[in-house]
DNA sequence: CGGATTTTTGGGAGCGCTCCCAGTTAATTG
DNA sequence: CAATTAACTGGGAGCGCTCCCAAAAATCCG
């Protein structure tokens, strides 16, 4: 049985109350006393009962980090592991923990409702301070469920409400990068495997692929657009749609599409990027490790996940700091083999 | 200000104690008391707030995922994320919420002193009610805190503690099972890289490693054992040392390892698996993808994960259950084109 | 050096919940 | 139908902490 404050105080031969400045650094305590508790502190390995604490205080030191997207995507993509490093290393160094929530819809309990049963439970239950979200559709119930119940939160991505802090890349100029690249190198039919188009991410960077074409007078072709869900599989079948189509390169919107349309293409018996240039999205490190490396949209993931954690936290420590808070951080072109060298 | 227990039994005109009653199913309420008050749970959205929860009843329905691993390794690596999924399944299923710790060491505060500390405030401050912990060295810090804070745990691993559970894989006879297939195709300078060595699951790769060619009466070569780290980068740098004492095969305690040899050997001009037979050990995703796929172990990650929950939560709801767990899972060995097929 | 400050200190109240113990009320039984 | 017994219900105490207020001690100043 851990001791309490009270039996530290008994120790220290003071009260309670002066415990407790100790423990929270407040003034006022004599530097003798101070010296006294803290020894006995060290000595009986006290460390405040944090259900306690946040009873009293209606705070708990704990942040969550949610990210509700449906599996198949989450885990083969290292896109999260890198996030969540970002994050957690935020946590870290304010001296937060990190509440992790994922649902994988596998289960019967991870059904939509079980889904939000846990939500209500996580945010009413003021088990966090706040929240990080990321990867979330546009119509997931966490985002109605975080404005109703006045949840501090910060998404990765970005949400259309007016109270909706994000951090975010610019995906639109990332893609439009990406397409005019291969637009210089000469290419005209150029095709694009979009994430689910319910997230943001997939529709922005749909969008930067539109501004591209159009920019260069292209009119835009609805066969060489289609739908992938941000994952390899998704990505082989989407190509396996085009390549009727013909393209003579591809803009993926995420690395693990791109290896997916490698394969795919490999299985057509095309060459890339002979016959077919592609481009990726995400620069994971997989995308250096396929034949041939792809040329990629490189995005600061980690930073993204430890921004949203500060952003979050300052909002959580001066409450009153008006107005939303919106971050975009841009991406980099990195040019790899995959998308050739052609002379125009 | 989210309804209390108090003003729930005030609209349903019974006292705080029936309503939690009603909240916790204890029987002795009367149905139709117990209709009235759920009818305004329902209507107020009312939540128990978890902290007081914890506070009276001395659990908090959370667990930890204690990841202390230096982090080159962890966030390349597939296997975190599977495992946390497995993790996060099993939570989500038996309704308890899950604390992520992670540590990067890349941060002053994420010193070993800096990481002691956090683990004594997650652990005595009772956040948790037990603990799962996967890829802690040997000589982690954590351990001798868990033990002496007397909180539940259960390792992904393996611990010589007669008090540690633990759920593992067995690893010696996987990797003796991939030696002995490299064996069976006529290989003799088999050549191994390890993993870091204070790690059991190392250690034990190489001991099934020593086994297999023992049973074959072949004497073990000091300059055919390089140690890596379970990382890309250190598979490529122990596969150059190993290349000047020609090997014929060889075995990497990881899939991610086996990539590196993969890249180092190309480098230097020898040819999978016509000059160098390699094999893996894992199964990530990765694994299938590169160039030759590898033949490599298979371990049931995702499992793993959810059975140290299931495990964990076991050992919390029934403590008096005496003696200690461990479960050893099987591996299962994954042929591919690493290895080639040599007629002996 | 005595009153006015200012710095320290202690203790009560309360955060929202559970659990135990009586007190009520309803059901059973001979 | 009175006497038991069982099924419900309410309220006090307490989980360990913070915060406020007032009392006590130390310091100041003319």
């Amino acid at each position: 049985m851990p001791p309490t404050l009270e039996e530290v105080a008994k120790l220290a031969g003071v009260s309670r109350s002066t415990v407790s400045r100790v423990v929270n650094q407040h003034p006022h305590v004599r530097p003798e006393v101070r010296e006294r508790v803290w020894e006995v502190i060290r000595q009986t390995g006290y460390q405040p009962h944090a259900a306690a604490r946040s009873l009293a205080t209606r705070y708990t030191r704990v942040i969550g980090l949610i990210i509700p997207q449906a599996v198949t995507t989450l885990f083969t993509d290292p896109y999260f592991p890198v996030l969540m490093r970002g994050v957690a290393d935020a946590c870290n160094a304010h001296n937060y923990h990190l509440m992790l929530s994922l649902f994988s819809h596998r289960r019967v309990r991870d059904s939509y409702a079980g889904q939000d049963l846990l939500y209500r439970q996580l945010l009413r239950g003021r088990y966090l301070d706040g929240v990080v979200v990321s990867s979330a559709p546009l119509d997931d119930p966490i985002f109605p469920r975080l404005l109703e119940d006045n949840v501090p939160f910060v998404i990765v991505g970005r949400y259309p409400h007016e109270r909706a802090n994000y951090v975010d890349v610019d995906n639109v100029v990332g893609a439009r990068m990406a397409v005019e690249h291969l637009l210089r190198l000469g290419h005209e039919r150029i095709a694009t495997i979009t994430g689910p188009l319910n997230m943001f991410a997939a529709q922005d960077r749909l969008e930067g692929y539109r501004q591209a074409l159009a920019a260069r007078g292209i009119p835009l072709d609805e066969r060489l657009i289609a739908e992938g869900d941000f994952a390899e599989q998704g990505g082989r079948t989407a190509m396996q749609r085009l390549l009727p189509h013909q393209p003579t390169a591809v803009f993926a919107a995420s690395d693990m599409m791109a290896v997916g349309a490698l394969k795919a293409l490999r299985e057509a018996g095309l060459r890339v990027p002979e016959d077919v240039a592609v481009v990726g999205f995400d620069d994971v490190p997989l995308a250096s490790m396929v034949d041939p490396p792809l040329t990629t949209v490189r995005q600061p993931i980690e930073q993204l996940g430890s921004m949203a954690v500060e952003l979050l936290i300052s909002l959580l420590e001066n409450p009153n700091t008006g107005g939303v808070h919106r971050v975009v951080l841009p991406t980099e072109l990195v040019i790899r083999a995959s998308c050739g060298v052609r002379v125009q």
